[in-house]
DNA sequence: GTGAAAGCGCTAACAC
DNA sequence: GTGTTAGCGCTTTCAC
């Protein structure tokens, strides 16, 4: 602040390599040198350049850094909901990872847009990103063929990437489906609903194949009205339960394809004065936070998207350190938990 | 993948405007002139050019880009908890109004962990993002000045910037932590104890401010081994809330300092098989999910998470159109909710 | 051990 | 309306 030790450069301009070099009496190929600590530099010119550093505020440009270097320690990720508690943990698996390795993450939301999907992948891949991590808001549309193309390792989590051509971290959905949906019918509920998830994610597919194919292994026929489409959001979860709720004979449990959903449908049920699980039962395919209201009286399928998100950072740095064995696809299990009550 | 229509650059090298250049026979300025959609450049040519650009699979460069323009339209926003509620919907905020105003946002999670949030601001500002979103992880050491002094606007969220040297969005912890405690005193509560935040964080010391006020307003004696300090973490929170619940007698009420808290505060004192507010009150800074066990009967003072995020971008965007205003602190008002039960 | 200079991929003068 | 070229800030040969 007082300008006492800032010589030059009192104009608004950042200062470059070019200050440094001038402010510590050396060659730019030594400020450049000192700052990446190769040790072939002299320890006194060395602590000259770094007290430039520090008297002119220096900081290094990361995009000509990493133009001429041509490798960059950060990787990126896409989700698509950021306000859905599987994907951040997923975030949270990712991230461990990736610091445990010694790269950073950004992260991008998509809103599920894909517009917005595009235009985050673009400026990752514009920026170089190390890697990519993605969760696909559209399946079908992300086309990330040229990414690979070209050399940045790309890992699809939670969905599959365009046509299986990605490394691929993904869960048993159907199997864990089916399991939800057998316990309910284990438990003397005949009438069993599904609030599905959208139609364009194999997630949401999945999930209803799993549920058709339990209520066909008990031989209880399998019934379109029972079955209604939600984004994944809570609202649509919401009124997904009330269309259920609204019917005659109204269903006697349902199976709700996520967490987001659940508790949307759980509200819908709460408003008209029922409970969970004497009116309705619910199972749901997602961990619920121990904290929700009837959490003791849910089935619920719980995913590893801690442990997703740290295999899919893995495959990455395998990539990276020069793994070229063909694409891989990986699909952990879920995992059933009884309501405590029972 | 058949190769037909890709003359040229079959090596593994990434195509740049040279390649798309030579492929569509006209020179990289042209090239450069009608991926900007320059409106002088001939539509014959730049028909030829972007079937060029798709033969190849070319991507600008954003590294490049960004280097020669000197001006980036990513912002950056860094966070110390995403799986908190909160700070998610405040990303959404910021993130909607940033996409209304042509930008993207990048998201990075530091954990409250300071070197990570030195790193990642470190990255950022080397991308030379357009503009920063900080919601710092340590308020003492985030020392962001040299940031601002090179013209990379810079908003603090939700905590205060270095010695208030930034613009900030916050919100008027002491106010609402005082409501809430008045509250539960005017419900005939006099024990009461508070889970209060870290004492490095502003908001911490001020909703601990707010409780201690309304204590003395009431004449109500504060105590201190009424006060349990955590890390606004749900373990924490199910923590200090048993040590509460250890003593003799033990408080009738709780002023929870943020939600995540009162997430773990709820699961020690139903694992003690005690209920709310039956046995405990509770009165929570933040908002809780519907869904929430207990939601009907907590006390909750909501913060405009939303609008904070909105709030904080509108001055981004103000900032970069030139806006030379003295730094500017907005304090926005939560609202008390009272349970619906009462 | 240090410096001079080339060049990463792009855009923006500047010529024509 | 199009092409040639300088140069953004950095790293890295290549000389010395």
């Amino acid at each position: 602040m007082t300008g006492r030790t800032e010589r030059r450069l009192d104009s608004g301009r950042r200062p470059t390599v070019k200050d440094v070099a001038a402010q510590a009496g050396v060659s730019v190929a030594t400020v450049s040198r000192a700052l990446n600590g190769l040790k072939s530099v002299d320890p006194a010119l060395g602590e000259r350049v770094l007290t430039a550093v520090r008297d002119l505020g220096y900081r290094r440009d990361g995009l000509a850094r990493g133009l001429r270097r041509q490798v960059n320690t950060v990787f990126g990720m896409v989700i698509p909901d950021i306000e859905n508690p599987f994907f951040t943990a997923m975030v949270r698996g990712a991230e461990d990872a990736a610091y445990r390795g010694g790269h950073l993450l950004m992260l991008c939301n998509t809103d599920d847009n894909l517009e917005k999907e595009k235009a985050y992948i673009d400026v990752l891949l514009g920026q170089s990103v190390a890697g990519l991590l993605l969760v696909a808001a559209d399946e079908e549309h992300s086309d990330v063929r040229p990414l690979i193309k070209w050399g940045t390792p790309v890992v699809a989590v939670d969905r599959p990437g365009h046509e299986h051509l990605l490394d691929a971290v993904l869960v048993d959905n159907i199997t864990g489906a089916r399991q939800a949906t057998h316990w309910l019918i284990g438990h003397g509920y005949t009438r069993i609903a599904s609030i599905a998830g959208p139609e364009r994610t194999t997630t949401g597919l999945e999930r209803l194949t799993g549920y058709r194919q339990a209520l066909m292994d008990a031989g209880v026929p399998v019934r379109d009205d029972l079955v209604v489409h939600g984004d994944f959001h809570v609202d649509s979860g919401y009124l997904a339960a009330s269309q259920l709720l609204d019917q005659d004979p109204a269903p006697e449990a349902i199976f709700v394809a996520n967490n987001q959903m659940t508790m949307g449908a759980i509200a819908a049920i709460t408003d008209r004065g029922l409970e969970v699980p004497a009116d309705v039962a619910i199972a749901c395919f997602d961990q619920l936070p121990t904290a929700v209201r009837w959490h003791d009286a849910i089935v619920t399928i719980e995913q590893p998207a801690y442990d997703m998100g740290r295999a899919a950072v893995e495959i990455l740095l395998r990539r990276i350190a020069g793994d070229a064995r063909p694409v891989t696809e990986i699909r952990l299990q879920p995992e059933l938990h009884e309501p405590l009550g029972r």
